[in-house]
DNA sequence: CCTAAACTTTAGTAAAATGGTTAACTTTAT
DNA sequence: ATAAAGTTAACCATTTTACTAAAGTTTAGG
C-alpha cells in the first residue's frame, strides 16, 4: 500500500528538473547529489521516464536530461504510474482483470471509489503547481495558496458510485 | 500500492461473520470454504484479528468465531489495518515518521490530502453497510443506494490541507 | 582520431515481503 | 477419553525491493 523508492525518485527527479530555470539538460548524476537519490539506482530509473515520454534524453559528453513536455502538464500520476504501472489498490481493480467475485463482492465499489478519490488528487497535482507552490513557500505565499489542489479536487471528483 | 491477500482475506471472513444471522459461533473452515480462502492460511489470520479486538474466538469442540462489536461500528479501514499496520501512501506519512525532506518537499501535502481522501472512504464504510447492500441488491436495490457511501464521502470529508 | 563525459543495457544481489503449508499444542464439549 | 475446534511457531518458495556493478555506446572537444 506504499509508494516504492523507485517512483518516489522519479517525482524527485521530474521535480528537480522542473525547478530548473537553464535550458540547459540536467545531468542525471547532479541531480542524484541535489534530490539524495542513490546515483547508481536513478541511472536505472532515467530510461524508464524516457520510455514513458517524460524525459528527453542527450547522450554524450555534454548531455543530460531535460522534459518533454510543459510542466503544466505532467500529473503526479502519470510519474508514478509511468515507474509503478497502473495504480490499483486492489488486484481486482486492475484495468480489464475480471474478478469472478466481483459481481457479488459489495466491497468492490467502495475500493473503486476510494481509489478514485486518490487519483483524483494524484491528478489533479502538476509539476507545475508544485514547482510554483515551493517557490512561493520560500516568501510567504505568493501565488497559490496550498489549499489549491483541495479546491480543485472538490470540482472535478464526481462522486458517483 | 495494493492490499495484501491477507488483508482482503480479513475482510471477506468479516464480511462472512457479519453476514450470519445465526448466534452460533462460525468455524474458520466453513468461512474459508465459503469465501474461496486458503483454509491453512485463514487459521493464520485469524488470531491477527482476535487480537485486534476485531473477533471473539471460542476455542474446542463446538467453539468458532464470532464478531466483538456491532457491525455498523466495524469500518472497512479498521479492519485493513488491523492486518496491515497503519495505511500510509508513502513512507514519510507513516505516524510519526519525520523525514528530514518533509520541510521542503512539496509533494508531501499533496500524498497527505490523497491519503486523506481515500480514508475517508474507507472510514465511511461498516460491514453493516456492506451487508445491507449486498442483500438490498439481491432483489432490486430496497434500503439504500449504492450512491450512499459517496454521499456520506461528500459530507464527511473536509478538504482543507 | 582519441579520449573523457555522459547515457544505456544487462547482470547480479542481499534482504524483505508475500502467500502459502505443516505440524505440534491447547482447550473444551460430549 | 476423544474428537473437534482454535493457537503457535516454524518453514518454504517465489517475487519484489532497493541497490550495486560493469561493460557498452554515443558525442563533444582537443
Ligand atoms: S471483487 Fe473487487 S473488491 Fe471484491
Ligand atoms: S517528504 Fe513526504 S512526500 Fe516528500
Amino acid at each position: 500500500m506504499q509508494l516504492t523508492r523507485r517512483a518516489e525518485y522519479a517525482i524527485r527527479t521530474m521535480l528537480d528538473i522542473a525547478s530548473n530555470l537553464d535550458d540547459q539538460p540536467l545531468m542525471s548524476k547532479e541531480i542524484a547529489a541535489r534530490q539524495d537519490i542513490p546515483p547508481n539506482f536513478l541511472i536505472q530509473i532515467v530510461p524508464e521516464l524516457r520510455s514513458a515520454g517524460l524525459i528527453h534524453t542527450v547522450r554524450g559528453s555534454g548531455g543530460g536530461i531535460y522534459l518533454t513536455k510543459k510542466p503544466s502538464e505532467i500529473t503526479l500520476r502519470y510519474i508514478v504510474e509511468a515507474i509503478e504501472g497502473p495504480i490499483a489498490l486492489n488486484q481486482c481493480l486492475i484495468g480489464d482483470a475480471s474478478c469472478e467475485r466481483k459481481p457479488r463482492c459489495p466491497v468492490h465499489e467502495v475500493w473503486a471509489l476510494a481509489q478514485k478519490q486518490m487519483l483524483a488528487v494524484l491528478e489533479a497535482t502538476t509539476l507545475a503547481g508544485l514547482v510554483d507552490q515551493s517557490q512561493s513557500g520560500k516568501k510567504a505565499s505568493k501565488t497559490s495558496a496550498p489549499t489549491d489542489v483541495a479546491g480543485k479536487i472538490n470540482n472535478e471528483v464526481e462522486l458517483e458510485v
